[in-house]
DNA sequence: GCAAAAGTGTTCGGGCTACACCCATGG
DNA sequence: CCATGGGTGTAGCCCGAACACTTTTGC
């Protein structure tokens, strides 16, 4: 039985301005190797395995400046088309523009998701993965079920020559957790520059939760997590932004 | 490299009833080995580790009724006397009336906990473990630290000849998780019969939340995840209490 | 002036907290 | 009738949702 790690690191990068009144707009990527997976590795004898997933995501990206927590470990033979193994996989997130000399062998694709159906059962999202030279596409099934009592979650997807299910079950449920722990932990922040405005931090928000906000609400929210700088941020033909800083005090989930 | 798996499995018992007015006080307990350790196995190949775990709890309880979830993966070298493993740690709770023949190398012990101290950055907990034979005692310092920018949680005890650094930390680990899970799964209901009354309920949100909770607020909270039946229970002398079951129709947290 | 975004204030409703109170039972 | 817990109602507070409105900039 062999054991291993992968990374799935996520950036969100900025595209080209095509209005020069308006605001550049972010996508949500995440980074997978030419065979369309996150990159694994053997495990390091001896050594804590955060800091073997934590070298290995700064080597790749170039960059030391990494949210990373473990997500979680996979070992269910449906996973594996060979030999069964045990996979760790480490969550990483990353501000793209502190991303030097990425290799050829990985590649950044933007994630796009559409859900397409939904009750009180199951869910059906459609998933696009693409960048300048590939594009990938599929659709999954997350149905929750009864299993000796317990509810589990239960993805499958439909067309597996596109993407295998460990793939899609790795980005399933790491959006999943970084849906809770923007609320709670620094990791939107590592999306960022140290000084950003609160737009920004709101567009991190909405890439991740898929969904608009309420600016007036969400500054009222974040409040508390941030702290103003006496800097301001100039964008384009609009009011310049007060540029906030993470507010290093900020401390809860504290059991 | 060794990879294995382990299993912390809490029960909710009842105490000997002492005044015939009273209710019959309950007591949070935790499944130890002749070691002081949790029951640890080699992985078995080719096999979902969780019905692995799934089948190998089933057998040391005696029942299927259970909850199961895997709680966390463990790496670092400073968990491991001698040499390195991985190990990948499932979280158990069970109804303790359902609990039949239980081996004899293993043992549940009465967890209290005490907490001494706690600021923004850390907090001293005493952890006493005890039933009619045995009793250990520790204190866990956990601390709020930065690396590279994350925040992480380090756990330290202070005297390691009662238990060994992965032993507390899971513990304390699977409180804690244990403290989210009610909220929104079926966890806490795991600890009951099938029919309970409000107040059990009640109890088992105040074990694991180690706090009181207030009657009226409490009800109002459940009521989603509760259905009353037209059933009551007699406890003693005081007016006897509806039966509820769970809700199944109840499920949220579904992202 | 206008488009675009920055930034702020107000109202409404739901949920949590604290507290008060009545009900049913066995001894 | 009393101790004990079962069970319910209410008032206050905070937080999030929805919406409206003002300000600042470059073109």
């Amino acid at each position: 039985m062999k054991t291993r790690y992968n990374l799935i690191i996520f950036t969100i990068a900025e595209e080209e301005r095509k209005d020069i009144r308006k605001r550049k707009e972010k996508t949500l990527q995440v980074l997978m190797d030419q065979k369309d997976q996150f990159p694994i590795f053997d495990v390091d004898e001896g050594k804590s395995l955060r800091d073997t997933a934590y070298e290995k995501a700064s080597e790749i990206l170039g960059t030391q400046n990494l949210y990373i927590e473990q997500l979680y470990t996979w070992s269910d033979p449906k996973y594996y088309e060979e030999e069964p193994q045990i996979i760790i996989t480490y969550l990483v997130t990353v501000n793209q523009n502190l991303v030097k000399k990425l290799k050829d062998e990985y590649q950044f694709f933007r994630i796009q998701l559409i859900e397409q159906e939904r009750d009180l059962k199951r869910k059906i999202q459609e998933v696009k993965l693409s960048n300048e030279k590939k594009q990938t596409s599929y659709r999954i099934f997350t149905k929750n079920e009864e299993w000796h009592g317990n509810v589990i979650y239960q993805n499958e997807i439909e067309d597996s020559e596109q993407v295998n299910l460990l793939t899609a079950t790795i980005l399933h449920t790491a959006i999943k957790r970084m849906r809770h722990r923007i609320e709670n932990t620094k990791l939107a922040f590592h999306f960022l520059e140290k000084e950003f405005t609160l737009s920004e931090l709101q567009q991190v928000y909405e890439l991740l939760l898929d969904r608009k906000l309420e600016k007036a609400n969400f500054r009222k929210k974040i409040e508390p997590m941030v702290k103003k700088t006496n800097r301001v941020i100039s964008e384009a033909a609009y009011r310049p932004a007060q540029a906030y800083r993470y507010n290093d005090q900020y401390v809860i989930y504290w059991v």
